[in-house]
DNA sequence: AAGTATTTTTAGATGAGACTAAAAATTGTT
DNA sequence: AACAATTTTTAGTCTCATCTAAAAATACTT
């Protein structure tokens, strides 16, 4: 069994082990987890002694396929919680972070898959972030970045890459919602602004918005 | 904000409180915290000075509104969660118990009001207990113990005194469940069993299973 | 390659919340 | 009322997760 802060770090190794494939740094997971650098070598450790990290001094930190095993765990409780305050209790999906912060440290496995069960086995959360089944295997699909569709391409919005409250703001101002496509109309070299057509309407987005959006290339 | 610590101890002492109206001794609560006197002591001295408690040394405790309060709340979220996890997870009402112990510490008024909503605004848990409304109001019931029925008196069951999981499935094979009709149809005065009328079948109890089950008499 | 800058680790301290052992206060008994 | 038994508090220690300050290792720069 896991503490609350050992579940938290297992977490950010994770996330960040996308970024830094090689082993994550100590001021990189101090920066993730908000704490200084001292207080992460203290935590390497002790995930080390109990096998969750592979850690050698000043090489970075790697998850153990225990380490893994656990962190996925943790994400998908959050994500499934995340669609249960989103689906069944009318949250907004900008407001439902937090409490999922909270929920993901339940301690029952028939709570997980009783959940999981009852929002009829979801495959992503509210931001489109895939949901790993009760095995751990996450169904992967292939998304791209908006920023990065030709001209004339189309895709269905199927993810966010920035989470905060200010951009899922901004794209419910905007009616852009996961699932609704969206077709790149005119892209302008000078800012790398995009013009889309989403909605039946057309609307010209910066390079800020269409480099947090991911989306699922349709085929044609 | 509390701590989880803080919480359970004024969820115990409010528990506590209807057994020793006059105060709590620190005897009571370290048997009901299952740790030492002198752990109790500690705390129960920080949450004098956070204001949750009255205290005196030598005297017992007492809840301050403040302290009755957030004791309230935290009840209300342990028995709104125990109804979750039975009328929409698939949960046996014996199963629920350690798992809403650690749902009553999430902290979000909006997720206890939203999932009270969810439920449809339930009057009582899986066991039969009172769920307080936001304002922290019980909406009690002319509840008693079946033991003290008369001969001939009937009452709908409520709720259990004792909440294990032996009691509770003792209750299950014998298809006793709450919101069916009890008749005592004959008391023995030798062991104070009881002949109950069940479900059209007459069943014999004894005195440790009357003891232990509410009953709202039915006026007659 | 040497010296500086940066990153990481160590050493020692702190605050919760628990513990043990001993002291102090209260209660019970003759 | 005096002594014994019980309850409660105090004093000091422990673990967890954090911190600051200083030392050690690695990385950058000329």
């Amino acid at each position: 069994m896991f503490s609350l802060s050992e579940e938290n770090y297992l977490k950010a190794i994770f996330h960040l082990e996308k970024k830094y494939s090689g082993g994550v740094s100590t001021n990189a997971l101090a920066e993730e987890m908000d704490t200084k650098a001292s207080s992460v070598t203290d935590m390497v450790k002790k995930l080390s002694d109990k096998k969750m990290v592979k850690y050698r001094k000043y090489q970075g930190v790697t998850l153990s396929d225990q380490g893994k095993r656990t962190a996925i765990e943790v994400i998908r409780k959050h994500r499934l919680w995340e669609v249960f305050l989103v689906e069944k209790l009318n949250f907004a999906w900008d407001e439902v972070h937090d409490i999922a912060e909270q929920l993901e440290h339940i301690k029952s496995e028939k709570l997980t898959d009783e959940l999981d069960n009852f929002l009829g086995h979801p495959k992503r959360d509210p931001h489109g972030d895939p949901i790993p089944d009760s095995e751990g295997n996450f169904r992967i699909a292939n998304k791209m970045i908006l920023a990065d569709l030709e001209e004339g391409q189309s895709g269905i919005c199927v993810g966010v890459k920035d989470s905060s409250t200010e951009f899922l703001r901004y794209l419910d101002k905007n009616n852009i919602a996961l699932g609704k496509p969206i077709e790149v109309v005119y892209r302008e070299e000078y800012d790398q602004s995009l013009l889309i057509k989403i909605n039946e309407q057309e609307l010209r987005i910066s390079k800020s918005i269409s480099n947090n959006l991911f989306v699922k290339p349709i085929e044609s």
